[in-house]
DNA sequence: CAGCTCCATGATCATTGGCA
DNA sequence: GCAGTGCTCGCATGGAGCTG
DNA sequence: GAGCACTGC
């Protein structure tokens, strides 16, 4: 190591000391040290000025001189070591009582400002924290200013609550330097010894910072590449926190690192198993300074929040208050501490979309809907009119779907299902309950082909009782059990503005019982006066402010959602949270469940030879691509060499 | 596609001094 | 609102993966 | 070394 900064005497001192206390721990192998004792003891002379060597006392000079530590006898080791430290003592009282101009002779002033390692001020807010509040921009805090205040806005960071919130991507574990783990990114603390900067790369053009790291366990060689400068931050005797990888180079253990942060001595946090934070973080931001900026907001603000749960649930749940669980989310002193802080954090943002979910159905259900009672003579010909017999499930889905809408409370509710599982049946079911009732319902699917596809089911659902007519786009269904013919329409994007403004009319002059269309063209164009029920098919976003697109006069239709993404119940229930939730469980005979396989891409061949076999037998298969043509920049198979490979 | 964030990787050369 | 002054950041490169 | 944040006016 090159290029000795000269610092004040005191921080040589401490190192010196440190490296001797560790020597004593380690029963004076001559270990703690790389190198032995005796190179150190000669590096840190060489370190002095001369004006410095004059000012040591004479016991402290005698040590020095002491050569070839490493031949010494172990207890010879512990006289000397003691003496040393002695030595030190008395220079270290001799030093106090000397006048103060004596005492900072160095060359250098920005020594004493590096070295006050930034206190954690017992103030962190600039001013006075009276009129603010966590949506409070993050300039109140200490050390940030309105360049920061941009990059932080780059992080979604605009206000106080966004600096408490803004958690850790991920921790890493504090070790000890006698177990560092290999292969794996860690944090250590301890005491610098000594820095230097070292030439390395294509005739020594990078030049990188060197250092030798303690702890009580032992010490270390760190390695920045390339990054001169931290020689110039980073002195002996500093407590520095380092992060990087532990990993031999040519026998020699380093610890590469990738980042430096002064730590103060009085610093109780990143104790050995303590976790690191580590924050998502932009260009100018390194981990070092959100660190500091977010325990500055911790340190100010988490005093002063208070728990939007009340403490009786928080005891029944087993959950920690806000204040602990954020503290310990950011700064867990241990794994389980960690947990347990995510714990809470995790519970809350499910309760909050509860709550937002429950507020939003009861928004929808302020408002009263259309009683649609079960009119048991239609819903027992359709069902006798099916192809089939309904499953046991569907059968239970369309039960609660019809007690549902029975009431004036609009309903709302999502009844999942895979794809042909028969949620269309049950949807028909009660639409045509409600046209029995002399009302209009209306269907909707996200894309024209699902629509069509929806009014194509419908009709041959109703196949016996369809009544020839020579209108596209209707259907006139005459059923026994009604007292007039019902009209179901399709409505579609692409259909010619005449088509379009023809069904409008229809609908609203309620020619038009039944409304099959995609969810923009309905909610857009066309009013139903007197829309009863309305099904929303693979819209999960569906909510209140949709209502005044579906003939908001002072009433609500009923609502019924369908889905065919199989999310298990627990997960539906939070995110569908403000709908009630039926679930079609079991599929109509004959029809045998779908499966999922996943293959790798040099099973490709397996698969290939599974659709050739199925071709064979007179089956199909799809293949789905990205793209259709082959594009140079993108690896992925396009459809027209997918349909090469095949054919 | 651009613009990001994140992650992994990077390892001289020659002289010198002490010792056999 | 301004100026002076300390404090902090300041790797380079390439690939992967994400987003507008 | 350059910009930022803080301090003191």
């Amino acid at each position: 190591m090159t290029q000795k900064a000269a610092d004040p005497i005191s921080m040589r001192m401490a190192a010196f000391r440190s490296a001797l206390q560790l020597e004593a721990k380690r029963g004076y192998d001559n270990r703690a040290i790389v190198g032995g004792m005796d190179r150190f003891l000669d590096r840190w002379r060489s370190d002095l000025t001369d004006d410095e060597l004059q000012e040591l006392s004479t016991s402290l000079t005698a040590t020095l001189t002491q050569r070839k530590y490493d031949s010494l006898s172990t207890e010879q080791r512990e006289r000397w070591v003691h003496e040393a430290l002695t030595a030190l003592d008395d220079q270290e009282a001799f030093n106090d009582t000397r006048p103060e101009s004596v005492e900072q002779p160095s060359p250098k002033p920005r020594t004493s400002r590096s070295q006050a390692v930034r206190q954690a001020k017992p103030v962190s807010t600039k001013s006075s924290p009276e009129g603010l509040s966590l949506d409070s921009a993050p300039t109140v805090i200490k050390g940030v200013g309105p360049g920061m205040a941009v990059k932080l806005e780059a992080l979604g960071i605009r206000d106080i609550r966004g600096l408490l919130y803004h958690y850790p991507s991920r921790h890493l574990a504090v070790s000890q330097i006698a177990n560092l783990p290999q292969g794996e990114e860690t944090a250590i603390v301890g005491s610098v010894w000594d820095v230097g900067v070292l030439r390395m790369g294509k005739g020594g053009a990078l030049q990188s910072t060197e250092a030798v790291l303690g702890d009580e366990t032992g010490n270390i060689r760190v390695l920045w590449f390339n990054q001169q400068y931290v020689a110039r931050y980073v002195r002996p005797g500093n407590r520095l926190l380092v992060n990087g990888y532990f990993r031999g180079f040519r026998g020699k253990p380093t610890f590469e690192a990738n980042g430096y942060e002064l730590v103060p001595d009085n610093e109780d946090r990143l104790a050995p198993g303590s976790l690191l934070p580590v924050y998502p973080a932009t260009k100018g931001m390194p981990q070092r300074t959100l660190r500091r900026v977010i325990t500055n907001a911790l340190v100010a603000w988490l005093p002063r929040l208070s728990d939007h749960l009340p403490e009786e649930m928080r005891e029944r749940q087993t959950l920690l208050d806000v204040t602990s669980a954020l503290r310990g989310y950011h700064q867990p002193d241990s794994p389980e501490s960690k947990a347990s802080a995510r714990y809470r954090l995790a519970f809350d943002e499910m309760f909050i979309r509860q709550i937002f979910m429950l507020s939003r159905k009861h928004e929808w259900q302020a408002v009263r809907a259309l009683k649609l009672t079960t009119v048991k003579a239609v819903m027992q010909e359709f069902v006798a009119a099916l192809p089939f017999t309904l499953t046991k499930a569907q059968s239970r889905t369309l039960k609660e779907v019809l007690a549902d809408i029975a009431g004036i409370v609009p309903a709302r509710r999502l009844v999942e299902g895979e794809v042909g599982s028969g949620k269309t049946v049950v949807a028909l079911a009660a639409m045509l309950n409600a046209v029995a009732h002399g009302h209009q319902a209306a269907i909707m699917a996200p894309t024209e082909i699902l629509a069509q596809q929806h009014f194509q089911t419908i009709s041959s659902l109703l196949d016996g009782m369809t009544r020839p007519i020579n209108e596209p786009n209707h259907l006139v269904i005459e059923m026994d059990s009604m007292s007039k013919p019902l009209t179901v329409g399709l409505m579609l994007g692409s259909h010619t503005k005449r088509q379009k403004d023809d069904m409008k009319r229809r609908m609203e002059e309620h020619a038009v019982d039944i409304l099959v269309g995609t969810h923009a063209l309905i909610q857009g164009d066309v009013d139903i006066p007197d829309l009863a029920l309305a099904v929303v098919d693979e819209e999960h976003r569906f909510g209140v402010a949709q209502r005044g697109a579906l003939g908001g006069k002072g009433r609500r239709p009923h609502l019924i959602s369908m889905s065919a993404t199989p999310i298990p119940r627990s997960l539906a229930l939070t995110v569908y949270g403000d709908m009630d939730i039926s679930i079609i469980d079991e599929l109509p005979p004959g029809r045998s469940p779908s499966q999922t396989k996943w293959l790798r891409p040099d099973q490709r061949e397996r698969a290939n030879r599974f659709i050739r076999k199925e071709v064979a037998a007179g089956h199909q298969a799809f293949v789905v691509c990205p793209l259709i043509d082959e594009s140079d920049s993108l690896q992925t198979s396009a459809a027209v060499e997918e349909h090469r490979k095949l054919s």
